[in-house]
DNA sequence: GCAAAAGTGTTTACCATACACCCATGT
DNA sequence: ACATGGGTGTATGGTAAACACTTTTGC
């Protein structure tokens, strides 16, 4: 939705596909995902996009994207759903945005290329935002992280995107991943716990929720954490290597 | 993976993304996936499967791909994932089909679209087996119901895909299906679980699967059938119209 | 009456939740 | 000492699994 589109056409890429990313991240007991805003009329927002070659494996392509959005190597990438409504084009996007600039004219080949109705591949992505440099294309203003609950107006069904992907996540949470990309490498049991609650959007309670992780057997307990506060001190804590 | 290429290029398909589909069908205690066997030298196995048009939402096509191949409607019908490894395409396949069928000759550049690398998005649909009236296309030799533990020689990724969307048919199935549409209309309990054991491939203890079923209140129960057998006669039960 | 298979009630065991208490830390 | 927040042990309650028993059917 959001990549630079002078080019594309000569690119080999394949055509009317596009990989569509939600880039998950954590910070102060919010969830956010990173999203460009974009070089367009009015305050519209895009997610980081692109595309496949003709000779790249779709999981490969969607880890380039983000590779490239984020500076990080080694990211949790997860495909979730296919976006194919009949009506996902950048027509609109498109005429907007080459009236506000006209430097970005590239061939009538390209923009056709451009504008064609595409079928888009999400895929959803945790990181650690400490970690992330976000890159921007010549398409877009900037980036920013923005909380979930907070979403700007996001171009086509970006919004649908997103909630479909936090549905994913919460799906596979449990079962594998845990929060292991979303947190530092050492926390506190209280700063998981906010982790989970953030993302579940309800309590848990103190006790039951240590006792659940750790029955888990997935945490090292590691040294405690003086932080000067007038109480007990919190062990930190990391995830096992496998 | 099974279409009838002729004319293809010129039908205004989306190029390069197909869709595959895995239609489960139950019976007499094991579980089938309807699959094409090809016209093709050698014992070789496709996946229902077909092409999106331009001004068609993907799940309208795996739609009507599905009630073309097996003359239903209403069709439970999910996508579950993406398969875009970059060796994904007809080259081999129908360089060889050509060889053996000279009258299925297209142009060039119907061929050339053809046997491009393919992007195929995964639907796995349920269905009474004897409802469906299987069609076949002008490159099937013919259309069988193979058991999924006795999987034939399968094009590309095929045993990939049914792996995958047996994987994600169990995910779902607790949730809300519960079978609906791999049944007949009325059965006994005995049939509904013995269906579960199938899918998930374990045993149920007799009574305990009964509450289960009883406690969901999913369940209208009928009249008695009597089989002729020297035993009490089992309750018929059909799903509650929702 | 008896064997076979269906239906239902009861006990047990487990686990998530709730509750209660104790411990460390800095003022 | 005490207020604050962290850690851990114990009770409880609901549910799934295991066990046991009764009922129906045709010979």
């Amino acid at each position: 939705m959001s990549e630079s589109y002078k080019g594309i056409s000569t690119q080999n890429y394949i055509a009317q596909l596009s990989i569509d990313c939600v880039i998950f991240g954590y910070q102060n007991g919010t969830l956010n995902v990173l999203v460009p805003k974009l070089n367009f009329q009015g305050d519209f927002w895009g997610l980081p996009s692109g595309f496949i070659y003709q000779h790249e494996d779709v999981d490969q392509a969607a880890k380039r994207i983000l590779e490239d959005r984020t500076q990080m190597k080694d990211i949790y990438l997860e495909q979730f759903h296919v976006f194919g409504n009949a009506n996902r084009n950048n027509a609109e996007f498109m005429s907007s945005l080459l009236a506000q600039n006209p430097q970005l004219q590239g061939s009538k080949e390209e923009y056709d290329w451009f504008v064609r109705r595409f079928v888009s591949i999400g895929y959803y992505a945790l990181v650690d935002i400490k970690k992330v440099k976000p890159q921007t294309t010549p398409i877009d203003e900037r980036m920013e992280w923005v909380d979930i609950n907070q979403l700007p107006n996001l171009l086509l069904d970006g919004k649908e995107i997103i909630a479909k992907a936090l549905q994913a996540l919460r799906a596979n949470f449990d079962d594998h991943l845990v929060g292991y990309n979303l947190l530092p490498e050492t926390f506190t049991m209280k700063e998981l716990q906010k982790l989970y609650e953030t993302i579940f959007d309800k309590p848990f309670r103190r006790n039951n929720f240590q006792k659940m992780m750790l029955d888990l057997n997935i945490l090292d307990r590691l040294e405690k954490q003086f932080t000067g506060a007038a109480n007990k001190a919190p062990y930190l804590y990391k995830f096992k290597e496998i």
